[in-house]
DNA sequence: ATTAATCCCTGGAGGC
DNA sequence: TGCCTCCAGGGATTAA
């Protein structure tokens, strides 16, 4: 099974190999190939002239989001399903799927590719940078100290809607995709569908100890599995979390046996035991 | 205010 | 082989 979109362990890894490469870095230009990945599209202009002379003195990661921090402003990026950076000498041909380049001075090319052109680019004011554009209203990062119990209980508690699409809002914590929300709910033996205010204290806190434990083992292969920080930066597919249920349906559950069921939740591809995450009748 | 639906995109898979 | 349709999905936006 091949890990595609970047979850937020890959922009982690992402983002060490940026400090890694670029940091320090200071921008001549930037040429954008397709207007919709910067926000708002209107704007592209604005992008390249502000972004022209500013060194990048630092890439911070909040959520599955990136934030470079410059010398008088800062970009925020995400990279959605495909999005990827490279880092190639300027007179390297673009592959196929750039979109968007940043010329450094030293003769190197910070490029940007997107083959579904989901991903997204802003500049936002440096001293509001870590609040802006999509980063308001986040959640805490899925770590021991900062999503705490009693909050996601309250949460909880507060919503009837299913806990599946609740936990993709990335409000109440921040960090799950498609595969690893599948995961932690396995993990935590609770159904996708379940009303996030039918959840007990005791399945709250299995779930919230999967989200932890699903997410930092993730976080740490994907720092031990990319090869390398020479040019391509967070090649999505190279690290290898063994699935439980994401892709795995109709394989046995690890278990208990029963078949993988496949279902839709909320328009989205959702995995699960029927076995061991079982869903009350009066919920279907 | 909460929640559901729509949209953005392309490549790959499956049908014929 | 080639053409067509359908599907995948994070999050911003729009509708209900």
């Amino acid at each position: 099974m091949l890990i595609k979109m970047p979850e937020l362990p890959e922009v982690e890894t992402v983002r060490k190999g940026l400090v890694h490469l670029v940091k320090g870095s200071k921008i001549q230009a930037v040429d954008v190939y397709w207007d919709n990945i910067i926000t708002p599209a209107t704007e592209v202009m604005q992008f390249k002239e502000q972004l022209q002379g500013q060194t990048i003195q630092d890439v911070k990661r909040r959520g599955k989001y990136l934030i470079f921090l410059f010398d008088d402003l800062a970009m925020i990026s995400h990279l959605r399903m495909e999005g990827k950076y490279e880092v190639e000498e300027t007179n390297t041909p673009l592959k196929k799927h750039t979109h968007v380049v940043f010329h450094l001075t030293d003769g190197r090319d910070l490029r940007y590719l997107d083959v579904r052109k989901f991903g997204r680019m802003q500049l936002v004011p440096l001293a509001t940078a870590m609040e802006a554009g999509g980063l308001k209203n986040l959640g805490p990062e899925p770590l021991p100290d900062t999503f705490l119990l009693k909050d996601f209980i309250a949460y909880l508690a507060t919503r009837s809607r299913p806990v599946k699409p609740l936990l993709l809002e990335q409000k109440v914590v921040v960090g799950l995709g498609n595969i690893y929300v599948d995961e932690a709910l396995f993990e935590a033996k609770i159904h996708p569908l379940r009303p996030a205010d039918s959840l007990t204290k005791a399945e709250a806190k299995k779930l919230r100890l999967a989200i932890i434990d699903v997410l930092g083992r993730a976080v740490e292969a994907g720092g031990t599995t990319i090869r390398t920080y020479q040019n391509a930066l967070g090649e999505a597919g190279k690290f290898q979390v063994a699935l439980n249920v994401y892709g795995q349906t109709g394989a046995p559950c690890p278990r208990c046996g029963t078949p993988i069921e496949k279902i839709k939740v909320a328009q989205r591809g959702t995995h699960l035991c029927p076995h061991c995450q079982k869903l009350p009748m009066k919920y279907r």
